[in-house]
DNA sequence: TGTTAGCACTCAATGATGTCGAGTGCTAAT
DNA sequence: ATTAGCACTCGACATCATTGAGTGCTAACA
């Protein structure tokens, strides 16, 4: 069978009055919704066409159709290939100082969440290319050592270690020379046994702080890596859509957002399999995340230069507003991107 | 009237069953639960009393009673007063290598919410007395400078700045002893415009930096102020708890735990009325956040000395198990000070 | 041949009705 | 003062009929 322009008219008309009312259509609200141009009886033939062709579903006999993940996926391949030309402005995005990108993310969930009515998620920068850009050593207290590392993509991390011995100031001058000299622009992996027992000579008596600032080193680039940071806004706004709020489903589609290594596998997928734009939809049971298979999900990249890259996603039901949220996201992304290459963060 | 023993008796039972099942308890199941020292019909005589007296209500007639607020009052109030003289070990609760004070928050409130089945929440430290203690400015590039700063308490907060006039190792190295000397071991309100403008003159050249860092100075530590962390787990919890699952209440509840501006209230209203041991129980509406009517929650105050203090909260139905969330929280309390105190971070 | 009107049929949702049982309050007996 | 007994209440649950939205099929029509 072929899906002539009438049942593509029929379909989109199910589908848009579906995502209105969340209920199942019937043939007379569609005869009536598309200016009657056919009958009821003529819209029930194509509907029970399309059902065949498996666009639509009937949850029980007697019932309005609503539309299956196919017919979804139709609709979402078209609106894909749309050209956004206009494009909306969401002035409430301008972004305010960017001093520190964890805040400026949670603050986009939010917004996008309030923006959407759905739920919204953002992972934090995943840093590739890690090289060590700088290491500062500095004396705080007596017996308290500041250890200061930037990573490239300007990340910073810090921490404070306890140490045994004094050192005066020009042998901790010296020891910063050895550490930046030595260490800048390697990655965990090039900063190997040889490098560090060369090191370790040089540094003689403080071959020790050699040893804590490494571990520090090692430490604080590790610790992004292994648990990357996401953050979700607008969990609660399920319980907006009927079908996904009752007791059980509620229950595991905010338990799986709650926990991050659910999303991390989300997370992950959509890194694998980028598509031109970086925008992707998931319908239904095509989420990567098991306990979304009643939703949809919209996931997309952010780059930021630096080998600074993220994902954000809105999670939210199968007759999502995918218009919308398509529209809302490309937008921010553009934005995204204006802000931070001007910036140079 | 009196609350003689038998009462009391009654009323115990009466929580505790109600506790285990969530149900309306009445008279005869009392009557079998302590061992039939007396036949339904005196309970039933001692509840309409109880009731009278206003510990107990009956949902409907012809159910059973559930404790009101009173009630639990209370059963409460008798478990604050025992001495709990058994430590019971959370071996789980030793805490890893802390190097970043917000990771093991967060850990802590999974921990929480893990243990006791209900919601946790924990507010990141508020640092009173911010005394800066250390400022360090690093060429990190040529027009680019890191700036660290270090307040009382070790808090680390770090930035980065573009600047457009080229800066000698030399000049930074008097700018960081200018900056030091200047401004360490003051607060925010002790930084007048005169210590400013005197800075600004040694400067020289460079005042222009000396502005550049200020404004760093004071954003870093206001930051911390308007915008206090405040972390969630286990919300999804609730769900396990039928008397606060029906859809309207669960999504009241989730959104009010989701915005933390409500849980500001919660922390802020802790921190004022403090009893003796930092320990406090809310019952229904005696709780400071409107969204939690239907819920008891306890909290407890963390003192870390060096001025970081925050608050941990546990949030669960009314009938909660009191008596474990109150020997949890103590507990973690010891733990986290010995922690602290020994490594004196 | 494609479209439409009409009709019988299906089935979830709704509401009325009846039964059951847990629980109470009261009274009278102990 | 305690208890046994009894009538009464009321939510929970099951049953049943009703309703109405929706379908599929067939026959008539353009």
């Amino acid at each position: 069978m072929e899906l002539d322009e009438r049942k593509v008219t029929i379909l989109k008309a199910i589908i848009k009055n579906y995502m209105d009312t969340g209920e199942p259509v019937g043939s007379r609200t569609i005869s009536k919704y598309i200016d009657s141009k056919w009958s009821s009886a003529t819209i029930r033939n194509e509907m029970s066409d399309l059902e065949e062709m498996g666009y639509i579903i009937q949850p029980h006999t007697s019932a309005g159709r609503i539309p299956s993940d196919k017919g979804y996926r139709f609709y979402v391949d078209q609106i894909l290939q749309e050209k956004d030309s206009e494009v909306t402005e969401i002035q409430e995005l301008m972004i305010q100082r960017v001093d520190r990108l964890e805040l400026v993310l949670k603050q986009l969930a939010k917004l996008l969440a309030k923006d959407t009515n759905y739920a919204a998620l953002i992972s934090g920068p995943q840093y590739h290319r890690n090289k060590l850009k700088f290491i500062q050593l500095s004396k705080v207290d007596v017996h308290k050592l500041l250890i200061v590392t930037v990573v490239e993509g300007n990340l910073i991390k810090n921490s404070i270690v306890n140490i045994q011995e004094e050192i005066s100031d020009e042998e901790l001058l010296n020891l910063n020379i050895l550490l930046n000299s030595s260490l800048n622009g390697l990655t965990i992996e090039e900063i190997s046994l040889g490098v560090i027992s060369r090191m370790k000579e040089q540094a003689g008596p403080h071959s020790q702080v050699v040893d804590l600032v490494l571990n520090e080193v090692a430490d604080a680039i590790k610790v992004d890596e292994e648990d990357l940071q996401i953050y979700t806004s607008g969990a609660t706004n399920i319980f907006k859509y009927p079908e996904l709020s009752d007791n059980q489903k509620a229950s595991q589609l905010l338990s799986t957002l709650e926990h991050t290594e659910n999303l991390q596998e989300l997370v992950d997928a959509v890194n694998e399999n980028e598509n031109e734009n970086g925008i992707q939809v998931y319908i239904g049971d095509e989420s990567p995340v098991k306990g979304m298979a009643d939703c949809s999900v919209v996931t997309a990249n952010y780059d930021l230069g630096d080998g600074i890259r993220g994902t954000i996603g809105i999670i939210g039901p199968k007759r999502m507003d995918y218009r919308k949220v398509l529209k809302t996201l490309r937008n921010l992304m553009t934005q995204l991107d204006a802000t931070f290459k001007n910036d140079e963060r």
